[in-house]
RNA sequence: GCGGGUGUAGUUCAAUGGUAGAACGUCAGCCUUCCAAGCUGAACAUGCCGGUUCGAUCCCGGUCACCCGCUCCA
């Protein structure tokens, strides 16, 4: 059981270590955008490509054992904005909502009425529209002054003047004025294409990565040679409005995700399907070296599943321990049933026919979906949390225990000290290790500290070129986490360090 | 978006209405030693804008960012 270690310990590891910077920092950073230094992106990277190799190079073997096919595509951020109407991200999460300065709470502007007396005087009553006729009644005896339900009609709010703001009375408080003016939420990022803006040019940030995957089904399977089931990945940057970005990388606006949309026949076992993914994922972060005691499968209920979930075998979250939130967990990857939803929307938004033919029976079926989408960044994140560890008994007091297969460095060449040929035989090293991994050679200050500096961005392995390497042709190991050493020979170091790069 | 807190060097922290310090890191030189990251030296800071004041890093206002709690998070 390790510690948790506060947020603001690896928050300020990797601004002094060069993982993650605040976004635009000499400005004062921008809210929710986070930059990646030259480790960070090492280590970003890393993940990314090891997502790519278990996805799309070597997937899993399918129901039946045979290889299954994904293929990768890398498409544009911005589409098409008819792509997110027919998603459903334009009109259900754009809705105006405002809040009550009294009681913190917030409404939809178009879920409320208005009881406005008849006579224009005395203050007009805001009610949920759905709220029960005793409530109403109850709520005007109290504050309506002697008048009854007669003396007022009802309107929508969004009907009402916002001069006449001042003089409503919220739906849950006593106070008149209390309810803020109405604000569009905007769960996208927009912009406008060409130099004019306007309404007719407006275009959107992706908010996911799969929108445009679906909208490229048709041109895959005309073009790739895939035959279901089968599977599209795509890794890249996606943008969401975010109310509140908080917790360092974790929620912020711009982020990167890692999705791959299972194509199936909606005949065929998607349980079995599902169970598949969900297994081969969870496995797969296992093996970049997350602990499996900070991993959760979390199952969504009916209430919180997406708008296209709400049938079939449902949702799961792959979620991590991170510091903020322990003991609990949160959201690092979804597992997610989307039905024939998506492809249906766009097959109906853009009058092509997204189906599939069934060459055995001729029959045409619109395809099932089933979604596993990782969040990079978030990936990132749990790696660091994962990798901090506290170690009183180094000079670093903290090492960072992350795979050696994510490691930005996996080797850092060290002569013991600068001369005597040492650096010469360090540099040749170096020269030949370089061409296969990332590799540190440094040659300024004492060994210890070296050390120490390498413990502290993860290093797996240090070579040390001693005395005796003139002598025999042998270098020292020091393995980053026993911090024991061991004797190799010069010629037998690259592959060494390859041979523990890998899962195991 | 709301409420509370915080903002001093790359990091972690001191101090002050009148010349802003330390440790570690970084850089240079020295040393040559397998990790209490040695020795000497150097560079680097009061988030930003405005107000009060003879003078503001300190007091006040605004703003931005970060942290905590709400809200939000298809």
């Amino acid at each position: 059981m390790s510690a948790i270690i506060p947020m603001k310990d690896i928050v300020s590891l990797c601004k002094r270590r060069g993982f993650i910077f605040p976004a635009s920092d000499i400005y004062g950073g921008v809210n929710g955008f986070w930059d990646y230094g030259p480790l960070g992106t090492e280590l970003k990277n890393n993940i990314r490509d090891l997502w790519w190799k278990s996805m799309v190079i070597t997937p899993p073997l399918g129901l039946d054992g045979a290889p299954l096919q994904i293929v990768g595509v890398d498409t544009a951020i911005i589409q098409n904005p008819t792509l997110w109407k027919a998603s459903g991200h334009v009109d259900g999460f754009s809705d105006p909502m405002l809040d009550c300065r009294e009681t913190k709470l917030r409404y939809r502007e178009d879920k409320l009425i208005v009881l406005k007396s008849k006579d224009g005087q005395g203050h007009a009553l805001v009610f949920h529209e759905d709220a029960e006729q005793d409530t109403i009644d109850a709520r005007l005896k109290k504050l309506a002054r002697g008048k009854s339900s007669a003396d007022f009609e009802t309107v929508s709010l969004p009907e009402i003047d916002l001069s006449e703001y001042s003089n409503l009375i919220g739906p849950d408080t006593k106070k008149a004025g209390t309810l803020t003016e109405p604000k569009e939420f905007n769960l996208m990022l927009h912009t406008y294409l060409g130099a004019a803006a306007g309404e007719d040019n407006k275009a959107y940030l992706r908010p996911e990565t799969c929108g445009s995957i679906f909208t490229n089904f048709k041109n895959i399977v005309d073009t790739s040679r895939v035959r279901i089931p089968f599977g599209i990945a795509q890794i890249g940057k996606s943008f969401r409005n975010e109310v509140t970005p908080r917790n360092f990388i974790f929620r912020s606006r711009e982020f990167e995700q890692m999705e791959m949309q299972f194509f199936c026949d909606p005949k065929d076992d998607i349980k079995g399907w599902f169970d598949l993914w969900k297994n081969y994922r969870k496995e797969w972060w296992l093996s970049i070296g997350l602990s499996d005691e900070n991993l959760n499968f979390h199952e969504h209920t009916q209430d919180d599943l997406a708008h296209y979930a709400k049938e079939g075998v449902g949702a799961y979250d792959i979620e991590y321990k991170y510091p903020f939130i322990a003991p609990g967990f949160d959201e690092l990857e979804g597992i997610h049933d989307r039905s024939q939803f998506d492809l249906s929307q766009h097959e109906k938004f853009s009058s092509k026919k997204m189906q599939y033919q069934n060459l055995q029976t001729n029959e045409w079926y619109t395809p099932y979906v089933l979604e596993t989408s990782a969040g990079l960044t978030r990936g990132v994140l749990a790696v660091l949390c994962e990798a901090y560890t506290i170690d009183e008994n180094r000079p670093s007091g903290m090492y960072m225990n992350c795979h050696p297969s994510i490691a930005p460095k996996k080797a850092a060449i060290l002569p013991l000290v600068a001369k005597d040929g040492q650096p010469e035989i360090a540099q040749k090293l170096y020269m030949e290790m370089r061409e296969h991994m990332p590799v540190d050679l440094d040659i300024k200050q004492n060994i210890g500290k070296r050390y120490a500096r390498q413990d502290e961005i993860g290093t797996p392995f240090c070579i040390t070129i001693d005395p005796q390497t003139r002598e025999d042709q042998t270098v020292t190991i020091r393995e980053r986490n026993t911090m024991a050493q061991k004797r190799v020979h010069l010629d037998q170091v690259l592959g060494y360090v390859q041979g523990n790069l890998k899962y195991s």
